[in-house]
DNA sequence: ATGGTTGAGAATCAA
């Protein structure tokens, strides 16, 4: 087994699991079959109880189903397509539903959710998304790729709004592929055009947020104040030293747990890992 | 203002 990393100090950064909790991690992984062995790192490092992943790069049959079990993941849930896109859900815990989501009349692998049991509470969903990047221009009109990135936020909108009465907890997780604070991105200024972080975008992810009322659970742990980035670009000679990150990758969660927020953390040294993802993987801790 | 890199999978497209 080759090991792609070593980075010894790594668990001692991490905050410790509680025996009582439920570790949820997010990771923008940019080929899950290229990077099978960071997954058995990150694993190995963290235990996850659920890994949410996206940008899978991998269709359904060719999904590396038995490796993953084989870290403890006997419960799986995905979607791919050729080429580009794709989710997964692998979970130590079974699940008690799982669904696949489809926005804007496409079947692309960008959303999938499943249910399962936390103690003492009743089933949370956990939804998987892929927002789309949305290309350069930030003009729906000339930019095809940002009005699909739009319209596919508000048809999101609409969905979980119709959801509102309903008192299900919800963990809303995945690449949004939008940084909606000023400490989200390494200049607010020089990024305002950007796409990722214009104020059109913030607005849609907004209305998003606010249907269930969900709570950002990593600035919950960690202070708005503070430069908080999860990506950073391939095309940087030296993305530690440049540091023009932006945090696009999220874990939210409805109000009824936010009070179970015991950690959240970015595991920015995933970013020096050998053959890296331009994303890094976010983790919380629900407490249970 | 521009260019810089990576992955899938076979010429570009997507990010």
């Amino acid at each position: 087994m080759m090991w792609a990393v070593s980075t010894p100090k790594l668990s001692r950064l991490l905050s410790k699991k509680r025996a009582c909790a439920l570790r949820l991690i997010t990771w923008n992984i940019n080929s899950v079959r290229l990077r099978l062995d960071l997954v058995a790192h990150l694993v190995k490092e963290t235990a996850p109880d659920v890994l949410c992943l996206q940008e899978t790069k991998v269709i359904d049959d060719l999904f590396p189903s038995a490796a993953l079990a084989e870290m403890g993941f006997t419960h799986q849930h995905f979607y791919g397509i050729k080429g580009y896109n794709g989710v997964a859900i692998l979970s130590k815990r079974p699940f008690t539903a799982t669904k696949r989501l489809d926005w804007v009349g496409r079947t692309d692998g960008r959303h999938i959710a499943v249910e399962l049991k936390l103690k003492n509470k009743p089933a949370i969903e956990v939804h998987n998304i892929y927002v789309p990047a949305g290309g350069d221009e930030p003009n729906p009109e000339t930019n095809e790729k940002f009005a699909h990135k739009l319209a596919f936020l508000t048809e999101l909108t609409r969905w979980f709004g119709d959801k509102k009465n309903h008192t299900q907890p919800l963990v809303l997780v995945g690449d949004l592929n939008i940084a909606p604070l000023q400490t989200d991105v390494w200049s607010h200024k020089q990024l305002l055009k950007v796409v990722s972080h214009t104020p059109i975008e913030i607005d849609h992810l907004e209305a998003l947020r606010q249907t269930a009322n969900f709570v950002d659970a990593v600035r919950h742990i960690i202070p708005v104040e503070e430069q908080l980035y999860s990506w950073w670009s391939y095309r940087s000679r030296d993305w530690k030293t440049n540091n023009r990150g932006r945090r696009l990758d999220h874990v939210w969660v409805t109000p009824q747990l936010s009070e179970n927020i015991h950690a959240a953390q970015i595991l920015s040294d995933a970013r020096d890992w050998i053959r890296p993802s331009d994303h890094v993987p976010v983790i919380v801790d629900l407490k249970e």
